[in-house]
RNA sequence: GGGCCUGUAGCUCAGCCCGGUUAGAGCGCUUCCCUGAUAAGGAAGAGGUCGAUGGUUCAAGUCCAUCCAGGCCCA
């Protein structure tokens, strides 16, 4: 005898066992193996999305991780080398407000007096203490990345290879400074892009203010006298109002109310006025063109005039819209034209300055708005106010409320290349399909330039030196750095504040040039990994092979955020630098919800920890809920419940097979090596479920292969349910090899479960890698030739055995046939240890493949024969049901009367259908021709039989008892009390006994007619009446007390001799 | 205001692309059965206006239109 298997502890906790695995695949470096063994092979490229490492990681991370996991395990067994090269976004604003959180700062001012050295290293510091729990948690999830050659986005060849590309972006005529109104974040102090502001919207209550802004002069002199009525829900840039527009083509209307002469849009004065007050006249909104008015609160000279402008519309407000040019786009671009000087009594850390009026000086803007509206309200310029409901966008970090500010940025001019973004794009595949022209097509139709800089201190320092006369200068490494500034700084670390220090003289004037304090957008660093996770730089000659072997990806996964984010980067600077996407395959995925629906939050609590789940359930449950459960581009609710629902649902039922195959194959010394017979000579149950394994083989490689884990996982369940609750189940006894004539079943039995466990473990092993390989390694490891673990084997292809298409029909209608019967027996309260004589069943079409199973179906049924009605005298009368599906296309609308001439039927009809005749029936385009596969039959119940149908498919149990039935009823509800007796006794499943039963006269004659059948079934060697010393029990059977006695026989029967 | 996704049993979700008259699964609940894989398995039951309305069709959970609600995103 060859290897034995070990023993499967059905009772150990799975995230042991996955600790286990872990070890063993560190040991023998498993993940390196997988990779060396497909070295030069055709190559799958994966790119790694960096997480940020500014806090530890959720389970949040899982989701992608997993997904992450799953492809390129899969490529891998497919023959494919895929490299996974792991990576780590370290700079950016979340990195600093972690550090902030920790030093206590609240600001700008705070970070400067505690040094910007000393800040930095602290966030060098965070990040490298956070990697450090992303790197745990990688692992222990099982996530194959290659951490010890991850790219770190803070390396300096790292930020070389990105200097390298603003540099030719700047060359170009890419990277610009310009000033624009740009959302900025005041806590922070710096401006954010359009990606960052779209994480941040919210819905929140604002003030609503209708303010009058009485006229003063105008080209129409009655105008003046009047009041144009302004709306706003930011009063705080009142002080700074310098203007209002209104759209010339449009109505307007001056209204008569309590006295006063109000000037609103036609279209909007309901919604503003009501329907108080008189209309007085009606003009055109040219008429208010050039008036001027009394401001809210005097500042600019010369302004404060009434402009024409084709932003203004009718959806809110008045048709009269106030303009702040220091805090709105079109504001500031109407101010520029009217030559307004921009007002801006705002500081960069959002409070009210000097230029102010001075009840509101030193407030924070937002905070000032009721004493704004307060004032207006005293000095009769408030008309009405109230507050309006809209969304508003707040720093997605500190969550702050972003203001609109007129600053000097970096942008890069991404709508120069838009039209490539959108044709590179075409060649993209996504998953799901619709996130390609739907939400990510509509963000690039709508690209602005990207705002690249901030006025911050962790990030890639923007790479541009500037003299006092304004030359600029672009720095593509710090070897072009040293050679301007005339000595060596290869040495000087590329971040602030060492990196600002190094100065050289402007090339152009000789001033002295600086660098520029921003620092860049931390989603550009992770956009640039294509090529500086390999510290791409061709002017240095760096990392040029490595870039152009593995560029672009074949395969990416990320959550949906990401489509704004390093879906778009990664896109973005592709095209900006090479012309081509960076990916051509995304998994977009939904994200992970707290259990109560909602998204988790450390403020409502529900935050769901990975550690706990990967301490109580595991990583396989944790991947295998991942891939499975819902739509993954939905987002999803977890919890310990689900989780617990895997684990029983799938993981312990794939253990059980895997336990009770060892048990048994132990217990008969089963050796995989030996010679398995011929699938063709296999029985019927052994070819069916070997072709279950082969569809299940195929769909699960092709589910993969088109990107769809969730079906492919799915499928591989539904064959482990089908393996344990019917394979297993109906083949539960071949596996009792008493040799001799089943000696060649057994061996089927064996080899077809041994192959589909083998099989089954290389399929799950990129879904659920740790049982995987806790089976493979128990079952295949070592032998034929097969690797150490299944990670190292080939997936499965489906050839392997043949799918039967037939007999896989033949089974579906055998095991209907036998939920029929157990129907029949509950409803007629038959308890399935009584057997019966006979089961007669009647389908639709050739019941020729049905034939092999019959077996099968009367075992399980536990009756003596199954026959196939040959007529409808088996059963009562017959019911037909016209086969829409079949008949509507053929018949249309007289389907309906066919449907009616049927129900109308008194059996005749649907009797002869039944018995397979054709019968025809009247209609109003004359008489229709019916045979047996046009209809659906069903029937009554006859007397003394059960009898239920579905699908076409009927069945009757015949529940007459002969003596025999009954006798033999008996006895097997003996072995079932023995069997218990046995349990109760404590002995082990393969232990000879001696038996002892005493009982009344019906159960004696029972056991004495069955004798044989008892003590086979129950392994007595040794039967006596009366008792025998050991473990006692009682039962009740058949109205009689019996009393069964075990004792484990210490020698086996002779057969086993 | 616009885009996309989602809406099916108490809960979590299939089914919808490709229409067929009895809408499924798991969990939970009730009753029962079975049991040497047993932290399983099976049957029955309660529980569904398949978000709403309208349309197409002999036939709509499924296709079309409109609307409602939730989510994400954009403005």
């Amino acid at each position: 005898m060859g290897m034995r298997f070990e023993a499967v502890d059905t009772k150990a906790s799975f995230p042991d066992l996955e600790r286990e695995i872990l070890a063993f695949w560190n040991e023998r470096d498993i993940f390196r193996a997988s990779l060396a063994q497909r070295e030069g092979a055709p190559l799958w490229m994966f790119y790694e999305g960096p997480p940020t490492a500014n806090g530890k990681p959720g389970v949040h991370h899982v989701e992608p991780r997993t997904f992450k996991d799953v492809y390129p395990r899969f490529k891998t067994m497919t023959g494919h080398f895929v490299p996974r090269k792991g990576g780590w976004d370290c700079h950016g604003l979340p990195v600093e407000l972690e550090v902030e959180k920790e030093i206590g700062t609240t600001g700008k001012r705070d970070i400067e007096a505690f040094g910007i050295a000393a800040f930095n290293a602290r966030c060098r510091e965070s990040v490298r203490r956070y990697v450090g729990d992303f790197e745990r948690l990688t692992e222990r999830i099982g996530y194959w990345v290659d951490l010890d050659e991850a790219y770190w986005t803070m390396a300096p060849g790292y930020v070389e290879s990105v200097w390298w590309s603003l540099k030719s972006l700047f060359v170009a005529g890419l990277l610009q400074e310009a000033d624009k109104v740009t959302a900025y974040c005041p806590r922070c102090g710096t401006a954010l892009s359009d990606a960052e502001v779209a994480q941040g919207y919210r819905t929140v209550e604002d003030p609503s203010v209708f303010l009058r802004f009485p006229i003063v002069s105008a080209p129409q002199a009655d105008l003046v006298g009047t009041s144009m009525v302004v709306w706003t829900t930011t009063p705080w840039t009142l002080p700074s109002n310098t203007g209002v527009a209104v759209d010339p083509d449009a109505d307007y209307v001056e209204v008569s109310l309590d006295g006063e002469r109000l000037i609103v849009a036609a279209p909007l004065r309901e919604a503003v006025l009501g329907d108080g007050g008189t209309d007085v006249r009606r003009f055109a909104g040219t008429a208010l063109v050039g008036a001027r008015y009394e401001p809210p609160y005097a500042n600019v000279e010369g302004a404060h005039s009434v402009v024409a402008g084709g932003f203004v519309t009718m959806d809110d407000g008045t048709g009269i819209v106030h303009l702040a040019p220091a805090f709105g786009a079109e504001d500031l671009a109407v101010g520029r034209a009217q030559n307004w000087s921009v007002h801006k009594p705002v500081g960069d850390d959002g409070r009210f300055t000097e230029l102010a009026p001075a009840f509101v000086r030193g407030l924070f803007v937002k905070d000032a708005d009721p004493k704004i509206v307060e004032d207006l309200r005293e000095r009769g310029v408030l008309l009405r106010s109230g507050t309006y409901e809209h969304s508003y966008p707040f720093c997605w970090r500190c969550k702050t409320p972003l203001l609109y500010y007129a600053r000097t940025s970096w942008y890069v001019r991404t709508t120069q290349v838009k039209d490539r973004l959108l044709a590179v794009n075409d060649d993209v595949h996504w998953y799901p399909e619709h996130i390609k022209r739907g939400r990510y097509g509509n963000w690039l139709e709508n690209n602005v330039d990207w705002a690249l800089s901030r006025e911050r201190y962790w990030g890639t320092p923007l790479p541009i030196w500037r003299c006092d006369r304004g030359h600029l200068r672009a720095i593509g490494s710090l070897t072009e750095l040293g050679e301007l500034a005339g000595r060596d700084v290869s040495d000087v670390d590329p971040h602030r504040p060492a990196i600002d220090e190094v100065t050289f003289p402007c090339p152009e004037c000789s001033d002295e040039s600086r660098r520029v304090p921003e620092v860049i957008d931390a989603w550009y660093d992770s956009g640039a990994m294509p090529f500086a996770q390999w510290g791409y730089h061709p002017d240095l000659g760096r990392g040029i092979d490595e870039f152009e072997r593995h560029f672009p990806a074949d395969f990416i996964s990320e959550a949906i955020d990401q489509t704004r984010g390093w879906f778009y980067t990664l896109m973005a600077e592709g095209v900006l630098h090479f012309d081509s996407t960076a990916y051509r395959n995304v998994v977009c995925l939904g994200h992970i919800i707290a259990a109560d629906g909602r998204k988790m939050s450390k403020s409502l609590g529900n935050i769901f920890d990975p550690w706990e789940a990967l301490d109580r359930q595991g990583a396989d449950a944790l991947r295998w809920f991942m891939i499975t459960n819902g739509s993954p581009w939905a987002s999803r609710r977890i919890g310990h419940e689900v989780l617990d629902d895997v684990v029983r649902r799938f993981l312990l039922t794939v253990r059980h097979v895997h336990a009770f195959f060892v048990t048994y194959a132990e217990a008969d010394g089963f050796d995989p090596s030996s010679p398995a017979p011929p699938v063709v000579e296999r029985p019927v149950l052994d070819r069916w479920v070997l072709s279950q394994l082969a569809g299940t083989a195929r769909e699960a490689r092709d589910g993969l292969d088109a990107y769809d884990a969730t079906g492919a996982g799915r499928r591989i369940e539904r064959f482990v349910d089908d393996l344990s609750n019917w394979y297993v189940r109906r083949s539960r006894r071949r596996f009792w090899n008493p040799g001799g004539e089943a000696e060649r079943d057994a061996a089927a039995a064996f080899h077809t479960l041994y192959e589909c466990l083998v099989t089954l473990s290389a399929l799950l092993a990129p879904f659920t890698p740790f049982i995987a390989d806790t089976i493979w390694r128990n079952l295949a490891a070592g032998r034929d030739g097969h690797p150490e673990s299944v990670h190292l084997a080939d997936y499965p292809s489906g050839d392997e055995f043949a799918i039967d298409g037939d007999l896989d029909a033949a089974m579906r209608a055998a095991r209907s046939i036998v939920g029929l019967g157990r129907t029949v027996r509950t409803e007629t309260k038959t308890r399935v240890r009584q057997p019966l004589a006979e089961a007669v069943v009647h389908l639709p079409g050739s019941h020729e493949g049905l034939g092999p199973l019959l077996d099968v179906v009367a075992d399980e049924l536990n009756v003596r024969r199954v026959v196939f009605a040959e007529s409808a005298a088996s059963f009562g009368r017959w019911h037909a049901k016209p086969n829409f599906k079949a008949l509507g296309p053929r018949l249309g609308a007289r389907v309906q009367e066919v449907a009616a001439a049927l129900a109308a039927d008194e059996g005749d009809l649907a009797g002869a259908l039944a018995a397979g005749e054709s019968i025809s029936v009247p209609s109003s385009g004359g008489e229709v021709s019916l045979g047996p596969d046009d209809v659906d039959l069903s029937h009554d119940v006859r007397e003394g039989w059960g009898v239920a149908s579905d699908a076409g498919i009927t069945l009757a149990l015949d529940l007459h008892l002969t003596d025999d039935l009954r006798t033999e009823g008996v006895a097997r509800e003996l072995i079932r009390a023995i069997q218990d007796a046995r349990k109760a006794a404590g002995l082990e499943v393969a232990d000879r006994i001696q038996l002892g039963v005493e009982a009344g006269p019906s159960v004696s004659d029972a056991f004495a007619r069955h004798r044989e059948t008892v003590a086979n079934e129950t392994l007595a060697v040794d039967v006596i009446h009366g008792e025998v010393e050991g473990p006692a029990v009682e039962a009740t059977i058949d109205d009689e007390l019996v009393r069964i006695s075990v004792r484990r026989a210490d020698y086996a029967s002779p057969a086993d001799a």
